[in-house]
RNA sequence: UGGGGUGUCGCCAAGCGGUAAGGCAGCGGGUUUUGAUCCCGUCAUUCGGAGGUUCGAAUCCUUCCACCCCAG
């Protein structure tokens, strides 16, 4: 009955997407992978990320005997997302790349090119559930709440969401473990998951030095107490702990130490072993926002996340000719400029915006 | 130069004659489509060097070395 319409999916050579891929052929689906590149590997590098995806993606399309296309957006990924990155890490934010590749790539690019191969609708292996209710398409928290991606598709609108399955919104993490099983796809290193895409597994530090110069600056305590050296702020985050490699020192607790300001005028990276420092009601002013189907209202309580998978922190809306900004009820912690903030009614993600 | 003090893992730091705590950092792994957070694991056959006393020393003695402080 579903054979007539053709659906095109996402493949990544991950886990998710290839079982996106067999439970769309099970209902009957007209099947098709798409597999995108969009990051040019550099010849030094000694393990070749997205060939070998593309093999996995390659590999598990015949053994599904489904035909796998090739696109690439490599220049578009890195003008419109890797760039993007770069700038914002050297102004001193925290961006999430992933973000833009959603806004900027998967779901205008890849979708658009995808619906030009005459499909009915695209697929991908996100887990989060679209429901459509009176002519309106709502994402919601899909029934896996542990593997909710909805932070990272708050980006998505009607027109996009008009075109989009993902097949996973129903799906315990179990299930697809077991459909893994039954298909006898084995993934190599079963890669569930995988950092930022350009980066895969490899140290951060270590690869953002081919494009960020050192910048060493500072390291102090909240009172201006010298207790180190960093190689440029653009190596830290709010409220991390890793990787500022402050031992013991006379005089102070036996505590770690956490990222609590990045001073950019300074260079100076203010660091503490409080970590009730970093959590903040502060007002938060929202640029780049994007509603899913309507607006936000102001009075009304709303729930956001600041990270993926963060905690839901009850919200007020404001509402100013600037922009949306967002109160706190609740504190949290390491709240940092660059990342999302997104929002919530009950399990619907209503939309966000970024961090200013 | 005289007097005093200190030297234990990369950093803090227990130990005070009975066979090297702990924390931080680091490293490895787990969780995670954002560098994080969090969780788990790992990390000094050796106590500044050389001798000596002792069944046995990081712990006592001698000496050398380094650093610190006070005198000058």
């Amino acid at each position: 009955m579903n054979s007539h319409k053709k659906i095109i999916v996402g493949m990544s050579g991950g886990v998710d997407s290839s079982v996106s891929a067999i439970l769309l052929k099970e209902q009957g689906y007209d099947v098709t992978g798409l597999f995108m590149k969009n990051w040019e590997e550099d010849d030094t590098d000694n393990n070749c990320n997205s060939k070998k995806d593309y093999e996995d993606a390659s590999r598990i399309s015949k053994k599904l005997g489904i035909k796998l296309m090739t696109v690439n957006f490599a220049d578009k990924y890195w003008d419109l997302v890797f760039k993007r990155f770069i700038d914002e890490l050297n102004s001193g934010l925290t961006p999430n790349p992933d973000i833009y590749c959603n806004t900027e790539i998967k779901f205008n690019y890849f979708l658009n090119y995808a619906l030009s191969q005459k499909c009915d609708k695209v697929a991908t292996g996100h887990y989060a559930k679209i429901k459509f209710n009176k002519d309106i398409y709502s994402l919601n928290i899909p029934k896996d709440e542990t593997k909710d991606q909805t932070y990272f598709l708050y980006m998505l609108n009607q027109s996009i969401m008009k075109n989009l399955i993902f097949p996973l919104e129903d799906i315990q993490k179990e299930d697809v473990k077991n459909i893994v099983k039954r298909f006898d796809i084995s993934i190599y290193e079963k890669k569930e998951s995988m950092g930022i895409c350009f980066i895969g597994k490899k140290n951060f530090s270590n690869f953002i030095k081919k494009y960020i110069n050192d910048n060493p600056g500072d390291i102090c305590d909240e009172n201006g107490l010298l207790l180190g050296k960093h190689n440029g702020l653009f190596n830290y985050t709010l409220g991390q702990r890793k990787g500022i490699k402050i031992g013991g020192h006379k005089d102070y607790d036996e505590k770690p130490w956490f990222v609590i300001r990045k001073d950019n005028l300074k260079n100076i990276l203010v660091v503490s072993q409080n970590e009730k420092k970093l959590l903040s009601s502060r007002l938060i002013n929202l640029r780049n926002t994007t509603w899913i189907s309507e607006k936000p209202k102001e009075n009304i309580q709303y729930k956001a996340r600041f990270r993926h998978r963060g905690k839901f922190i009850p919200v007020k809306i404001g509402i100013k000719n600037s922009g949306y900004t967002l109160n706190m009820i609740e504190l949290e912690r390491a709240i940092t400029p660059g990342q999302s903030a997104v929002l919530y009614k009950d399990n619907e993600c209503i939309g966000g915006g970024i961090i200013s």
